[in-house]
DNA sequence: TCACCTTACACTTTTGAACGGT
DNA sequence: AACCGTTCAAAAGTGTAAGGTG
């Protein structure tokens, strides 16, 4: 492992890490401080956003008390709308698969994270309303950490194990369709399957970078702005959902995590109960491969569906609650929510698909193009304002504002330089606490 | 010895190209 | 030429289990 004090030496050796949170479930028992009070929202992390947006409405610089930390896994939380930071009145995001996620957090959501990326399941999948159906708009998300404990499962908890380790630069997904209109947005939901976990601290993809057995919370940042590296900036919200909150794992630690996911993930399908996947299919390969060779045994399966193939129906769980959250939605199958590039967005800036202007920075060829972004070419964003003036939704047309942080620009302390829609963002060349 | 991490594996779903028909 | 639907192969995403590491 590498520490990361030795990998960005700029990141200085001074992280101070927020107390951790009480919590209140049986999974994450009471814990290591009190009076936790989101220590991140008022970390520089986004200063690239909010560096913009200063002569904007200032409601983010001097943001209201903010309510406590939401309850822990295991709770039930208030079923009114995410703990939001406004600066965009009457824009408001509810978790389209909310009761999966209450489900996992019931009993303690975890996330694998690997070398490679994995994504994360079940997926931020949101649908807003209140947007400007003519603004653009993007939207982000980050995991931020939620305590300064590490954790230990227990053979039936969770449970605090110690400081948590130093926090790691961080980074922001950033949707591929953005930037897209209002009307996009609300049209249907936003889905964040994509995004990628790792716990590589040299992670070259840009994967958002966590550390194992650790508590996470995942936010939805909404930002108006006309382009990715928009000078002027007209507004930001930040939601975070209490329900998404999961502890980061290379590993399974709890069973029925486990049976969760291998319940609602549809990729997962082939170990359930009569999957070709499944413990007693495995035991029989086994031993299969113990007695000798013997080719045609995957073919079988291929052939005709075994006893255990899955697709033959008799799925002891059909739905796929992930991709199907409502009765009677039009499931993603058929109308993918937000997942890929979209033709709009594509229509909109083909640029951004296509490369940016010549008289703009090129990404740096040794930091490819998120590979779930869809996109070939680099991609660089232009550097349009926001129309002045009345867009339609009577919403004050954002002031000459100032230009983005350098750091964003930069692209922190990663070579990434311009990423793309469906691409990261490092923005954590500050310590956070 | 222990806790945690990495890797290979076999499976499934997703994606997109290549068709052919209208 | 454009659009639509189908087919197929490759890519990507799963959890598991064995082995590795500190």
């Amino acid at each position: 492992m590498y520490h990361p004090r030795e990998l960005y030496p700029s990141l200085g050796a001074g992280y101070r890490l927020g107390p951790a949170q009480p919590g209140a479930d049986s999974s994450f028992p009471p814990g290591l401080a009190e009076g936790y009070r989101y220590p991140d929202l008022d970390t520089p992390k986004l200063d690239c956003f909010l560096s913009g947006m200063e002569a904007a409405p200032r409601t983010l610089a001097a943001h209201p008390p903010l309510p406590l930390l939401p309850p822990a896994m295991g709770t039930e939380p208030a079923p009114s709308a995410p703990e939001a930071l406004h600066s965009l009145p009457g824009v408001s995001l509810s978790l389209e698969n909310r009761e999966l996620w209450k489900e996992f957090s019931s009993v303690g959501t975890e996330m694998i994270i690997t070398k490679a990326g994995r994504r994360m399941f079940p997926a931020c999948r949101v649908s807003v309303t209140g947007l400007d159906p003519e603004a653009r708009y993007l939207f982000l998300l980050d995991v931020v950490p939620v305590d300064g404990a590490r954790y230990r499962w227990q053979g039936r908890r969770w449970e605090p194990s110690g400081k948590a380790e130093p926090r790691l630069p961080d980074r922001v997904y950033i949707h591929p369709d953005s930037p897209a209109t209002g009307a996009h947005w609300m049209r249907q939901p936003v889905s964040f399957h994509r995004v990628k976990l790792t716990n590589s601290t040299l992670d070259p993809h840009g994967h958002l970078i966590l550390h194992s057995m650790h508590k996470y919370q995942p936010r939805i940042h909404l930002v108006r702005a006309a382009q990715l590296c928009s000078q002027h900036w007209g507004g930001m919200a930040s939601f975070r959902f209490p329900e998404t909150t999961f502890i980061s794992v290379t590993a399974y630690q709890n069973p029925r995590i486990t049976q969760l996911k291998i319940a609602a993930n549809p990729f997962a399908k082939g170990f359930r109960e009569n999957g070709r996947n499944c413990k007693r299919e495995r035991d029989a390969r086994v031993k299969r491969k113990l007695r000798g060779p013997e080719p045609a045994a995957t073919e079988a399966y291929g052939s005709g569906g075994g006893p255990c193939d899955s697709t033959l129906g008799g799925d002891i769980h059909e739905s796929d609650p992930e991709q199907a959250s409502a009765p009677g939605e039009v499931t993603t199958a058929l109308a993918p929510p937000c997942g890929g590039p979209s033709a709009e967005a594509y229509l909109m800036h083909p640029a951004a698909f296509h490369g940016a202007p010549s008289h703009l920075p090129t990404r740096s060829p040794s930091f490819p193009e998120a590979p779930d972004s869809g996109r070939s070419g680099p991609y660089s964003a232009a550097f349009l304002e926001l129309p002045p003036g009345p867009g339609g939704s009577g919403y004050p047309a954002a002031p000459p504002a100032a230009p983005f942080a350098p750091h964003f620009l930069q692209g922190g302390p990663f070579p990434l330089p311009y990423p793309g829609p469906g691409g990261y963002l490092d923005v954590g060349s500050k310590p956070m606490y």
